[in-house]
DNA sequence: CAAAGCCTACTTGTATGACAAGCTTAAAAG
DNA sequence: CTTTTAAGCTTGTCATACAAGTAGGCTTTG
């Protein structure tokens, strides 16, 4: 079969046969077919029903390993484990982010950031103001010299965030705002979007700053929430509420 | 090596050295010996490195493919992808949570499930009310049968989020939930807590839908902050904060 | 008969060799 | 110089073989 070439979409490579059968078999384990602790088929066998190899069947079942959701013993064969020891969170539909789908990350970004700079109000070291105030200056200099502040952005938030004293908090936001990142950043490519951070958006950055220096929770979660607000209309979404509901 | 015999441990079955090679080439690639966009040295060329085979290279290229950290095509190699594609979060250190770690790890349910309380206030829906009333039930009889209301409990949360609207956050808290439950299970299993519903839990979930029911966002909020409060106490874990800040 | 030990048949884990398919580079042909 | 071809790399897949571990039945032994 000849690979799609409609236009636009990133021709991606022919998925390997490894994949299509650790997606086959994730969907049987979700859909029940095999119960916790049952064990699955032997390899050799589930090789002869897909009419692969053992080798693809293996490193099919090795991803499925990996992410917790069967495991194996020499000797024994292939259990199913229960949902309490699945070792990793997967976006569904991580490919595709259509408006509405990002307009809820950005909602869950508001929750996270939100209350992160509200912790890190009450938690935040001198160490972590100085670190701040760092990323503050960045911006400053990369809005007077009109280059592309994106990563200092990020990494002031990233700063909040370890600020909130959470190692959790801190690795969960990273991991979503990375992915937003990264969606924005392909958004711009396409759409031609100025680069460049609005002076509007250092004014609101240094509202958070002064939050954590005067310790004020609530003042710091306000202004992070009217800060990603902001930021989300900046970029045209549709906002689906004000990302507090105190305020609605 | 012998396996180590300490009692009590679950002893675990000897580690695949696809699961060995895995780590050290991801140790490698967060260190940035390998940078973003590089290609890595060949299968046959790690094999000879790492001294084994070819197979046992190809399954641990294909655990970190597998999360998006590398990514393969073939005739040219395989390349370092940048975080930005990454399709998992895993939490660190998953399989040791201590006390501090699962405080920590409530404060973040507790964040989480806050705002999806506040959330579903807004945007409940009548059926999102039925249903979350047939869990009250459910809970209540088995409260008066004395049985483990565990998953009834679980299932709840799970219906708040659910009305939240928001999938992301739904599927985020699921796993969070998911992930606390098993520590709960086996905290349970080593130190003979007893397994019922407290009566008091009933009430506090009752005001939680009483105001979903009322679409008062921030009684659902603070309702739902209370009650994860309280049951972390129950569990007897040390609370860093009241889990609010706005009352601190 | 009962119990201990062994033996066989299965499982997964690892190694090796082979070939197909895709890409790059450079030599060869026009 | 341009185009074609061929070689040599890469990953993807297959087949086979054997080691290591487990379970169950069989045999042997008491």
């Amino acid at each position: 079969m000849n690979r799609e070439s409609s236009f636009g979409s990133k021709l991606q490579q022919p998925v390997r046969l490894a994949d299509q059968v650790a997606d086959l078999l994730r969907q049987e384990i979700d859909k029940g077919t095999f119960q916790v602790g049952d064990k699955i088929p032997s390899e050799s066998s589930l090789a002869k029903t897909f009419g692969v190899s053992r080798t693809v069947i293996r490193e099919a079942l090795g991803r499925l390993k990996y992410d917790g959701i069967l495991d194996s013993r020499q000797g024994l064969g292939v259990t199913v484990v229960g949902e309490t020891e699945r070792k990793t969170f997967r976006f569904r539909d991580q490919w595709q982010f259509d408006n509405q789908n990002l307009s809820h990350l950005f909602e869950l970004r508001a929750i996270l950031e939100g209350d992160a700079a509200s912790l890190a109000a009450l938690r935040r070291s001198q160490s972590d103001l100085d670190d701040l105030q760092a990323s503050l200056k960045h911006m400053a200099a990369s809005i007077e010299a009109n280059t592309d502040g994106a990563n200092f952005d990020f990494d002031f938030h990233r700063l909040v965030a370890r600020a909130s004293g959470n190692s959790y908090l801190l690795d969960l936001m990273h991991f979503l705002n990375t992915k937003i990142k990264g969606v924005i950043k392909t958004a711009r490519e396409n759409s031609s979007l100025q680069p460049g951070l609005p002076p509007v958006v250092q004014k609101e950055h240094e509202a958070i700053y002064q939050a954590l220096v005067d310790q004020k929770p609530d003042n710091a979660r306000q202004a992070m929430l009217s800060h990603i607000s902001q930021a989300s209309r900046r970029l045209g979404l549709k906002v689906l509420g004000d990302f507090n509901p105190h305020t609605m």
